[in-house]
DNA sequence: CACACCATAGCTGCATACAGGTTGGCAAAT
DNA sequence: ATTTGCCAACCTGTATGCAGCTATGGTGTG
């Protein structure tokens, strides 16, 4: 098992060591929802697992913690955070305002990049139509957005996109079997519309593109949720 | 000298303990310029001061390079960071708009408690027009940039504005002594705008003031760093 | 006198021991 | 049988020792 093939995210002010590979693992099992929320974490057998001590554990967890994504008590354990559903307003109201923001600050040279990585996934969302591998669709769904936030000129516009893309990406764990065809549907029409975009070099229509899939899926929710 | 007196901030996710406390005493000593950008800080050094052991030291100076604000690096020190100018207009453009989508997102309730500390902002400013106290003008500037901030209902929103405002406060290192009149002047007025915002009512109108006063303090640091 | 090399002091990164806190279960009393 | 109080196991928070790295100043040589 090769946890070291944390992709390469896009690195902004690349710290580096193991303590952000641990911070990347982690955080990636967290977003792909291997841990669900409420699940609780132990330094010590993490520890054992990347055959580290406590110290760079804990300063992964810590980064964890900082982005919202875990919470850590004294005496009980480290607990993926739940979905309060006040803060999930904000986040996806607030990434929708990101989204349209995006073609202010057009990266015009990462786009024949970015095409090209969109008609990958293309590729492999075809492979993916046959099957219900959940956290393959996540992987996708991930590189979708690195693919895009590299389109973003903007450092600031760019770590906050990404920041609450992660905070985001957790909140589909109730809806995403539930919806799971729709949303295999709605990944490939975002993937045509977004390479018809990049093939015009509109990144503009890109962020408008992906504000409206966000908007999409903040329906879904919203409806899987009046169902309670 | 009692260094536990960080008057409160704006808690969006209150987390508790002395890392915290050591890790907002020494963000407001960078921000408010006391660790000017280059300064070097040792570990122990601070943990002599703070009374307690490298450990929670650490914990502080680690958030602290996550927030972008240090720079720790093996066998050296933390450094405190300097102004890159690409991420200064980068985070500059972004508070642009952040402050413009404020008003989208108004905490009505938060006006009143907001108006009252805006006039009191108004007398003490009163009183430092004789003086040149830096400290005691960017202590002045966090407490505005924490009463408007409140204004904010989307907690998304509210954290990254908070967070980009301290990344640009240590960029007025090299123009606040030139132009400390002006800034003066420009923050006088900028209360009284916003004062007469908030008998309205009006929390856009906040929002797009504030706005116009960064692009006023924006144009200063472009004209600056064009003398150079 | 200039330059290169090396030793040394000081710093951060990591590992580990200890202290403080929380939880769950067991036992005893009602 | 139920409830209550206590204790023990486990977990995080903190302190400290050690290893690796960096920079600097002094020394030896050209």
């Amino acid at each position: 098992m090769n946890e070291s093939a944390t992709n390469e995210t896009s690195r902004t002010r690349a710290p580096r060591g193991q303590v952000t590979d641990i911070y990347r693992a982690l955080r990636d099992r967290i977003c792909l929802l291997r841990y669900p929320p409420g699940m609780l974490l132990g330094e010590h057998e993490l520890a054992e697992e990347f055959t580290v001590s406590r110290t760079p554990v804990r300063q992964a967890l810590q980064r964890l913690e900082y982005d919202g994504l875990t919470e850590t008590r004294n005496g009980v354990g480290t607990m993926v955070t739940g979905v309060d559903p006040n803060a999930f307003r904000d986040i996806y109201a607030f990434r929708l305002r990101l989204s349209e923001m995006m073609g202010e600050f057009p990266a015009e040279e990462e786009v024949p990049r970015a095409l090209s990585t969109i008609l990958a996934l293309q590729d492999r969302l075809e492979v993916l139509k046959g099957q219900r591998d959940m956290e393959a669709f996540w992987q996708l769904n991930h590189e979708l957005h690195h693919a895009t936030n590299r389109l973003i000129a903007n450092l600031a516009l760019r770590e906050t996109h990404e920041r609450y893309y992660f905070q985001a990406s957790r909140i589909w764990y109730s809806v995403i079997e539930a919806f799971f065809e729709e949303q295999l549907a709605d990944l490939a029409s975002e993937l045509n519309e977004i390479a018809g975009a990049l093939r015009a070099g509109d990144i503009r229509a890109v962020g408008y593109i992906q504000r409206n899939h966000i908007a999409f899926g903040l329906h879904r929710v919203a409806s899987a949720h009046m169902a309670d």
